[in-house]
DNA sequence: GCAAAAGTGTTTCATATACACCCATGA
DNA sequence: TCATGGGTGTATATGAAACACTTTTGC
């Protein structure tokens, strides 16, 4: 992880053994319940040592003539059945003996991981669930101890998915195609924590960029007045890619 | 890198043959050559096969025991002498055919690459130039075709240095000491482009925030008023770490 | 005195924030 | 008719952008 410490270790031991790396991919797969405000990420329960019996990331080591997202890719379709999904790499952690794996089994055989950061809709990712594997949404907030160094690469995750949020579209990517400005509020406050602004003007900043398309369809959620149903506009969105755009 | 598709393959080859892997880490080394007002990258010269007499990114393969960091660092010592370096991970390059030694060198072995990214300041840095290889200083701007997917990295690269410039204190992990007003301001006008911001505007906020300690000491250079060395305090910028600080 | 570089201040405009308030519906 | 959620508007403060101006030096 990014760090300023400037330490130049010297080595000069000429032409020294290179490792020997088997290469595993794990997702950090988030969704939001929205119906109770809750952030969850996918957990499934580990059938094999190391760590057996213990909660992980899903992962997996990579094949021959598969790259990193395919791989990545690969882990999503296993574990979840979704339409829509946002994935982007996140961070490699390859320090030696992060893998128990590499004291025992192996001949010098090295375990490094590419992790992967995901967000999928929640109501409608139907999880796979083969029987044998156990599989769930943890809430964010009490995940147990994790396998491996996966609680620090959960962390990380999180850290970014609210970046994410902040400074890019993401949130359409995983919502449905018409949704409410309090279904997107909602998505917001559940991830961002609950003061990271107040509805009206949430509302007002983002209608005013122009790339939210009110269709006129109504949809009455109880009592109260219905609310307009939106349209993400990626066309109107266009102008605004790359640029520093703030959702907050 | 990120991206929003949503293919998911389908693959069911019941338990494929795993790939093995060489991990290689390529550094993306920049520095502010503020006299001349470039930005400029480290490259070397490729001593041997493939790409043979290409200019690349400096790089290793990761030795038994030495972290993905470690293997970082020891680029940056065995290339230049510097006291004071920023260094963050980058990203992790590792599609299958990346290599062309993938294809004969050996047996179905994969390269991988970790990217990491340095900031060194261009005064005080000194090239260890060994003889044999080839190594420069060159101007971001027209950087010639790289080894490998090297063009790709530094462009994923320079994207990053912007992003830290603008969102970070990194500026004072590469300026002396004590430094004026206007080594602050070239350096970020030379990095974002010349109309990023007004002197003027730019100074000022930045001794609003309160971080930039004025020592008194003041320096000529050539003709004109002196002006104040400044100095980065780093206990009164700590409360302002992980906000989203905005230098621009 | 004049050019050059450093540093200060002012005016204008846009946006964030915090609200108060009106609207449409179900019970 | 009232509680509930949806939606609009306004007043104030804060900050960005542009630019005019003053200060201190070398020549």
């Amino acid at each position: 992880m990014p760090g300023r410490n400037s330490k130049l270790p010297e080595r000069s031991l000429n032409q020294q053994s290179l490792a020997d790396f088997k290469v595993g991919v794990d997702n950090v797969i988030f969704s939001v319940d929205t119906a109770q405000n809750r952030l969850l990420v996918l957990l499934v329960m580990r059938q094999q040592q190391p760590f057996i019996n213990s909660w992980s990331l899903p992962g997996t080591l990579v094949r021959q003539g598969e790259s990193l997202e395919d791989a990545a890719y690969r882990i999503m379709s296993e574990k979840i059945r979704v339409n829509n999904l946002y994935l982007e790499q996140l961070y490699t952690f390859g320090g030696p003996k992060r893998d128990p794996r590499e004291d025992c089994d192996s001949y010098g055989v090295r375990y490094l991981s590419v992790s992967y950061f995901a967000l999928v809709r929640f109501e409608e990712a139907e999880l796979i669930a083969d029987g044998v594997t156990g599989i769930a949404w943890y809430p964010v907030k009490d995940v147990p101890l994790l396998a491996f160094d996966h609680n620090e690469i959960l962390t990380y995750g999180h850290r970014r998915l609210k970046n994410k949020l902040e400074y890019s579209p993401v949130a359409f990517d995983v919502l449905p195609d018409m949704f409410t400005l309090n279904d997107l509020y909602q998505l917001y406050t559940t991830v961002l924590g609950e003061n990271f602004s107040d509805y009206s003007n949430f509302r007002s900043r983002l209608l005013k960029l122009g790339f939210l398309s009110d269709t006129g369809v109504k949809v009455s959620r109880g009592a109260g007045r219905p609310a307009s149903l939106y349209r993400f506009d990626a066309d109107a969105f266009a102008p605004f890619k790359n640029k520093p755009l703030v959702f907050i």
